[in-house]
DNA sequence: CAGAAAAGTGCGTGGCACGCAATATTACGT
DNA sequence: ACGTAATATTGCGTGCCACGCACTTTTCTG
């Protein structure tokens, strides 16, 4: 199975949604043409096309793809360690490296922070980014049902843990996104889900 | 304000929507053209597109209405109610006579429910879908926030809820067109909330 | 090393989203 | 009631995009 030609394949379809992202981020949605992206990874524009059906598509792939190793990650909890504390552990060895801040040209953290922000104003990315959490909430719907013993094909539960955690991680992603004085993923993540596991009750003021 | 012109804008609207719904639904996402739809509207094709910035947003547009009247709905329960149960009522109010089942054409509802399901599986629809709950729940934090004493501007809390309540009616949404023996929207919705408000405990099989 | 399988490419096509300018319709003050 | 301003509708033109198809190149397998 995993041949060199498969590696190959991963490795074209990482390069092309990255050179989608940073060509994005610095020149703005519309002024990049799939000509641009395709010729930035050496590929012809056809190619482009054969790994993904749009642009939007080829952004939004990375958060697809780290979405779908929460699920992964969920699996390889210890058994016995409670859902929710699994669900948060899960979830932070993925999303706290903030959402690719670490990488990227080394200075100006605040303006690829906002880059992103601009990227993600766009229409055409917002639903492929959240049409990419559905999809890997499939898979971490999955990883639920194994760890709580019920059925995905007939039982609500496990959709519906899947459904909250993802809409919970993709709040706190926003929040982290608009937050003037910054808040770090790491606090925001097992906050909102801790949330969660105790039924949203109302804050009390303070 | 609501003169004559406004009122019009907002029937053209709905009727677009509503004719790429039907069309969609009959003919296949792909087999129904712009042109049609504005055809079967009596209107222009490029005025569809002063209306809607796609076909897919045209069809998503019935879901952004109903999932905007939810915060709406909330607003106008007595502010003494618990803030889950106001939340149970306020979503039956708007998404129980199933997802538009009750009207189209009177028999077969099976088929059109089946129809239904084949539109959403397209691709495209589902971003858009998506999206505009996404919309919506701008709203409907900023009602969550407004009953509880909160503030959307620097609180995670209504946004949390609000994505969560918005993740659950998708996921009720969701088992409802795929469940063999067919299940009710008014237990779905409830049961969902429900178990959300109760911190999404693992069920105990029996 | 040869044939099969699969990825990459070039070309052509139909459709879409939208800017712009002209026209038709509605709103409103006098 | 009328004329004018505001707004909606329309037609046209343009650039881009997604994809089917056929062909070439690369990789896999026995």
């Amino acid at each position: 199975m995993s041949g060199l030609r498969e590696r190959k394949k991963t490795e074209t379809r990482a390069a092309l949604s990255w050179a989608a992202i940073r060509l994005t981020v610095t020149q703005g949605f519309d002024n990049v043409l799939v000509e641009d992206i395709a010729q930035a990874v050496g590929v012809s524009p056809r190619t482009f096309n054969n790994y993904f059906s749009s642009k939007a598509e080829a952004i939004a792939f990375r958060h697809l793809d780290r979405s779908r190793q929460v699920a992964e990650a969920l699996r390889q909890r210890p058994v016995d360690e409670p859902l929710w504390a699994a669900l948060i552990e899960a979830t932070l060895t993925r999303f706290t490296p903030g959402p690719e801040v670490a990488q990227s040209p080394p200075g100006s953290h605040t303006e690829w922070v906002d880059g992103l922000a601009v990227m993600l104003a766009e229409p055409a990315l917002q639903g492929e980014m959240l049409r990419a959490s559905a999809i890997a909430e499939a898979d971490l719907a999955a990883a639920v049902a194994e760890r709580t013993g019920t059925d995905p094909e007939r039982d609500l539960y496990p959709h519906l843990v899947a459904a909250s955690v993802t809409a919970a991680v993709n709040a706190a992603i926003r929040h982290f996104l608009r937050a003037d004085p910054p808040v770090a993923m790491e606090r925001l993540l097992p906050d909102a889900l801790a949330q969660l596991a105790a039924g949203l009750p109302v804050p009390t003021p303070r």
